[in-house]
RNA sequence: GGCGCCGUGGCCAAGUGGCUAAGGCAUCGGAUUGCAAAUCCGACAUCGGCGGUUCGAAUCCGCCCGGCGCCUCCA
């Protein structure tokens, strides 16, 4: 695993024996989460679920600030309270990190709910001649750890950052604030140094170690947080305590919203970037916008838009996106690359269904393979299986070489791709389908099943977004009807009509695909309904023109069968459906 | 200016001393299909440049070129 502290993989040791502490700095709820916020949640949320399928009892915790400046402005703004802001956003957060399948937070404590510990830790640090008093605040004297900046490799005399605070009430310009004193009509809470609230890092540091101890295994947080809040916190505990505050600081990368200058590491001229930047800030004299939204993820890239990304895109596919790069690397967040994520996505969903092809049995609802289960395994003749399990090992060892979720994704691929073999080299859509030969195909999905439920997917089939369910209830009988044409058609060598079908399908985001067992389809929504329905007015007409009435008459009456009812008037023929137009 | 990160095929992205450089997307052939789609098979890079260390480097070192981040609130 590798630590920001020593700046290389380290092998992992934890302080208790089989047990690992996580700390995960969480949001400071004054807005809606953005999408930046989601990539540290979701690549913990796979290191979680990996050490516990290495058998470790793991405890996670996820803070929430929910008391600072920007929560009291955005109250003052609203004209609420501060609890009512952190309210409605620590609700947002919680339903986004739902959607992305992150559930394995244990501990999610609140800045204002641990008051006591974070006065009594401020109190330790005065006592011990870390900390001084000045005018209602309480500062934290970095001159007086010789090993300040150690994290963030940073000398105290090299600092021109002034730490926070009112210059005036401190001893050294890098010295920041671990108690600030309320302004009138500011939330406060009783303290032995004035009514106030506690800085911003020391929270870190009274929540950790109340919750996972003086010393625990793993603290991340984003890159932007090393300094100055991690080595502010790391500075805090460890003249507090006297000991490391943590084995391993591990920290994800950051999100890049798309420039028009290309990849992160690429080719790009900064210096065109910069000059048409300047242009178009003058003409718009907006110079709080970007408007190719180059540079780092920033809240007015993203903020509010979560949920409809969500939305838009499915959870799933948000969080497959993240986990194909390694979690310190920097991404490059769009939708263009969302969508080609979900590309890759289908495959595995396609393989799911063809299991279902196959056993009439559901994905998910199959057992994931253990460890124990493939230790004990003396079916290792076959060949697939053998090759699956070649596969596995590569999953295993690339997320023990520092979580590298990306190359453990590629083994999911290679396992995709030999499980289809399996099916096509024995036919078990058609006369190869044997008890037995299920069975060994159970045993390959449930080693996909195993390793995928360690980054967390496919652990359940993906939900559609809500909106469209309503329409939803007549599209599944419209094509129904629609394959039962085209079947009818294509039993009497009717390709012509046949393809009209599919290719009239193709636009409104609709595929089929033609199985040994029948037409399947896949796409559409409630927007689909009058392209669907425009398709097969046009097909009856030209069975009209062609006094063809037995079809015409027979797409009118499956129609009217379904609650579609059509009208042939002058003008053209209408269509109207009971209740769903 | 200080502290860091990065540059692998058209795009994304694993690999950090040693078999023919994973995988995905895209593209092009082939099998399959009435035709498609899906699936499978095959094709497609010598790793920003130069120099060095080494029996051997994308991987280590040096220089150069290019991109990015932090140093102020930030996941």
């Amino acid at each position: 695993m590798y630590n920001t502290l020593s700046k290389r993989k380290e092998a992992f040791r934890t302080v208790k024996p089989g047990k690992v502490g996580i700390y995960l700095c969480g949001p400071t709820v004054y807005d809606k989460a953005h999408i930046g916020h989601m990539v540290g949640p979701v690549i913990f949320d796979c290191i979680k679920r990996y050490l516990v399928y290495r058998d470790y009892d793991v405890q996670w915790v996820v803070n929430i600030t929910d008391v600072d400046d920007k929560l009291i402005n955005k109250a003052n703004e609203r004209g609420i309270s501060m609890l009512e802001v952190a309210e409605e956003n620590i609700a947002d957060y919680n339903d986004n990190l739902a959607a992305l399948g992150v559930d394995q937070i244990d501990h999610f404590p609140r800045a204002t709910e641990c008051m006591d510990e974070i006065i009594a830790f401020v109190q330790s640090l005065v006592d011990q001649g870390y900390a001084y008093a000045s005018e209602g605040d309480v500062y934290f004297e970095v001159g007086k750890d010789v090993q300040y900046g150690k994290l963030s490799n940073r000398s105290v005399a090299a600092m021109q950052g002034e730490g926070g605070g009112t210059a005036a009430r401190k001893r050294g310009l890098a010295d920041f604030a671990l108690w600030k004193s309320a302004k009138p009509g500011e939330p406060s809470w009783d303290s032995p140094w004035s009514k106030g609230r506690p800085g911003w890092h020391i929270e870190c540091s009274a929540m950790s170690k109340k919750i996972l101890g003086a010393t625990f295994d793993i603290h991340g947080g984003g890159l932007d947080l090393v300094f100055p809040h991690h080595e502010n916190e790391i500075a805090q505990s460890e003249c507090c305590h006297d000991a490391p505050m943590v084995t391993y600081w591990a920290h994800n990368g950051l999100l890049r919203a798309s420039s028009a200058a290309g990849k992160v590491g690429g080719r790009g001229s900064s210096a065109e970037r910069a000059d048409q930047e300047g242009a178009d800030e003058q003409r718009l004299s907006h110079p709080g916008v970007n408007p190719q939204q180059s540079g780092k993820m920033s809240r007015s890239a993203g903020a509010g838009g979560l949920a409809e990304l969500i939305a838009r895109q499915g959870g799933e596919r948000i969080r497959f996106f993240l986990l194909r790069t390694h979690y310190r690397s920097t991404v490059l967040f769009n939708e263009p690359a969302l969508d080609e994520a979900g590309v890759g996505l289908e495959g595995f969903y396609r393989l799911f269904k063809r299991y279902t092809r196959i056993t009439g049995k559901d994905f998910y609802d199959l057992h994931p393979s253990t460890p124990q289960a493939v230790e004990n395994d003396d079916s290792a003749n076959n060949s697939s299986l053998a090759e699956a399990l070649k596969c596995r090992e590569k999953f295993l060892n690339a997320m023990d070489d520092d979580f590298n979720t990306g190359g453990a994704i590629g083994e999911l691929f290679e396992l995709a791709k030999i499980i289809n073999k399996f099916c096509d080299d024995n036919d078990l859509e058609g006369d190869g389908n044997s008890d037995d030969r299920v069975i060994q195909l159970q045993r390959l999905l449930a080693t996909l099943k195993e390793l995928a439920a360690i980054l967390g997917i496919f652990l359940q089939a993906p939900t559609s977004d809500g909106e469209s369910e309503a329409g939803d209830a007549l599209l599944g009988p419209l094509m129904q009807l629609v394959i039962s044409i085209r079947a009818k058609a294509r039993t009497s060598k009717d390709f012509a009509t046949a393809d009209t079908l599919r290719a009239g399908l193709d636009p409104l985001g609709i595929a089929m695909e033609d199985r040994a067992g029948g037409t399947e389809w896949s796409g559409g929504d409630n927007q689909s309904m009058p392209g669907i329905m425009q398709l097969l007015v046009e097909l009856r007409n030209t069975a009209r023109a062609k006094k063809d009435f037995a079809t015409s008459d027979l797409i009118r009456d499956s129609l009217a069968a379904i609650g579609i009812t059509l009208e042939d008037r002058s003008g053209g023929t209408e269509w109207s459906a009971d209740g769903a137009k």
